[in-house]
RNA sequence: GGCGCCGUAGCCAAGUGGUAAGGCCGAGGUCUGCAAAACCUCUACCCCCGGUUCGAAUCCGGGCGGCGCCUCCA
């Protein structure tokens, strides 16, 4: 493994040295469970995904013993609070429904499933722990019934999201409280208030802060001091910096080696956002395109920049989606050896055999999926280029191609279905849409070949022309003609 | 106000010192009754101005423009 990681802690490229030979250990930070996933969430989803999957290879290649990978659930916050009152339902009852539609969208796109996902509300005798250390080593206190941690008494405060603690007073947007000492202090336990979610606690009933759910999972599942741990940019500030300062003060190790922060989705180069009304959820997406498609599309840049969402750009995805998978239904198909006897070594075969490689090493480059998929597309150009050229030379070593093709589509999470299923789908979706059936177009089809027999073009082409109104185009191949949607 | 990121072809997008990957769109060609698909060929003075260097999209300084964090947020 020869991996580099760009490391928020230090702003720079890291090479990626696990902490125990041979074992990964990540921590990202899931959602909060009060609303259906936007794409956003997706492009968290994925692009941690992508880079487990990342892992998992390097791991079935021998180059790993072990990747843990945990995500977890908030399921007890302010929102979920709110959105139970205004549901008239419990919190329980919205948390374990957006968990259920998380998954939804989730398994549609792809992911694979962490090994451990925990939920915040089942850690809450951990968090009471670690925030009692805390009181005790002076790093917390009590004000009322809530406990707030003294981020004055921590002196890395500030190095993830590159702060000080004056930076924090000179933007006046931190809320004043009277309670706390400073007003960068945040909450650890927050003394319950009625109608809220409430558990027994050394300083009364109350529930946790917001920030202390993650350091008591990542050190249950992982231990003080792990290798990876990610989440969205925003999560930097203040949730990232505030998890180090409790862990770090708490046990006092340093908690994480590599910080990784994917970038937003945007719409018009603006954050995607709840407050901003901009957002796409992932299930609206979904009944425009298939998952896969938006999963290549929130690949198709760098992890860490903003990645601008429009219908344009997801409607280029789909264009590529559709090329591999045709370029793979034609290379599984080839049967027959035609072509030239040519020479074996075809600059063309010595690209497709070296994609494999080249295709890591743009992985090994801190992920860069966009370099990687441009490797791919060097690929399908030249596996068609030798389909029309010397298919003999490409049959012969097909198989070692399949293989070297479906380790990098499993790390990416693309191209995993058979390409005639594929193919399948994507006609079954659109002729439902237009309320079609496929004897109708069998029919023309059948039709039109009366009529080319006839040397009929007006009337053959006068039925291509109705089809390809509703997005429906033909193609005549030797054996016949086939058809497929635009 | 503080901190930070970004500006590469009509559009999207890699590329952190050696002379611009890849995709979409477009043009021409091969194939085809004509098409479609596929293949071949073509399409960039890297926002501006200075500087460092034999050499800069890449480093430094200064502009201009866009965005993010500082408040819940993937």
């Amino acid at each position: 493994m020869s991996l580099k990681i760009h490391n928020s802690l230090t702003r720079q490229k890291e090479t990626f040295q696990p902490i125990k030979e041979g074992k990964v250990r990540m921590y990202v930070c899931g959602v909060t469970v009060y609303d259906f996933c936007h794409i956003g969430h997706a492009r968290s989803g994925i692009v941690f995904d992508v880079i487990y999957r990342y892992f998992k290879h390097i791991q079935k290649t021998g180059g790993l013993e072990e990747v843990i990978y945990v995500r977890n659930f908030t399921d007890v916050d302010d929102k979920i609070i709110n959105k139970a009152n205004q549901d008239g339902k419990t919190c329980r009852e919205i948390s374990e429904k957006y968990i259920e539609e998380f998954y939804r969208d989730m398994d549609a796109l792809g992911l694979l499933k962490p090994d451990v996902e925990p939920k915040a509300t089942d850690h809450i005798p951990e968090m009471i722990s670690i925030i009692e250390k805390l009181i005790e080593k002076d790093h917390a206190y009590q004000a009322g019934n809530d406990v707030y941690f003294d981020i004055n008494s921590f002196s890395p405060y500030g190095k993830l999201s590159g702060k000080t603690v004056e930076d924090l007073l000179a933007g006046a947007r931190v809320a004043v409280d009277e309670k706390k000492k400073d007003p960068g202090d945040f909450a650890l336990w927050k003394g319950s208030k009625p109608g809220e979610p409430e558990w027994d606690s050394p300083w009364g009933k109350g529930r946790p802060g917001w920030h202390i759910e993650c350091s008591a999972m990542g050190q249950k599942y992982l231990g003080e001091y792990f290798d990876i741990h990610g989440g969205g940019k925003d999560l930097i500030f203040p949730h990232h910096e505030n998890e180090i300062a409790q862990s770090h003060a708490a046990t006092g190790k340093v908690p994480v080696k590599y910080w990784i922060h994917n970038g937003f989705v945007d719409i018009n180069k603006e954050k995607m956002s709840k407050s901003l009304g901009n957002f796409f959820t992932i299930r609206e997406v979904l009944k425009e395109v298939n998952p896969e498609t938006l999963r290549f599309f929130l690949l198709s840049s760098h992890y860490r920049s903003g990645i601008d969402f429009s219908e344009q750009v997801l409607k280029d995805a789909r264009i590529g989606v559709e090329r591999f998978y045709r370029t793979l239904q034609d290379l599984m198909s080839l049967q027959t050896k035609g072509g030239s006897e040519r020479e074996q070594n075809d600059p063309r075969l010595e690209l497709i055999l070296s994609t494999h490689k080249r295709f890591f090493e743009e992985m090994d480059d801190d992920f860069n999926t966009a370099a990687a998929i441009g490797r791919l597309f060097e690929w399908v150009r030249a596996v068609n280029s030798l389909l029309t050229e010397n298919p003999s030379l490409l049959l012969a070593n097909r198989d070692k191609i399949l293989q070297d093709f479906r380790d990098m589509s499993f790390v990416l999470g693309v191209f995993q279905q058979d390409p005639g299923r594929h193919f399948e789908k994507e006609t079954e979706a659109r002729l439902a849409k237009l309320n079609m059936d496929r004897r109708e177009i069998a029919r023309l089809i059948d039709e039109r070949a009366k009529a080319r027999k006839n040397k009929d073009w007006a009337g053959s082409d006068a039925i291509r022309d109705q089809l390809a109104a509703k997005g429906i185009v033909l193609e005549d191949k030797p054996d016949g003609t086939v058809w497929k949607f635009q």
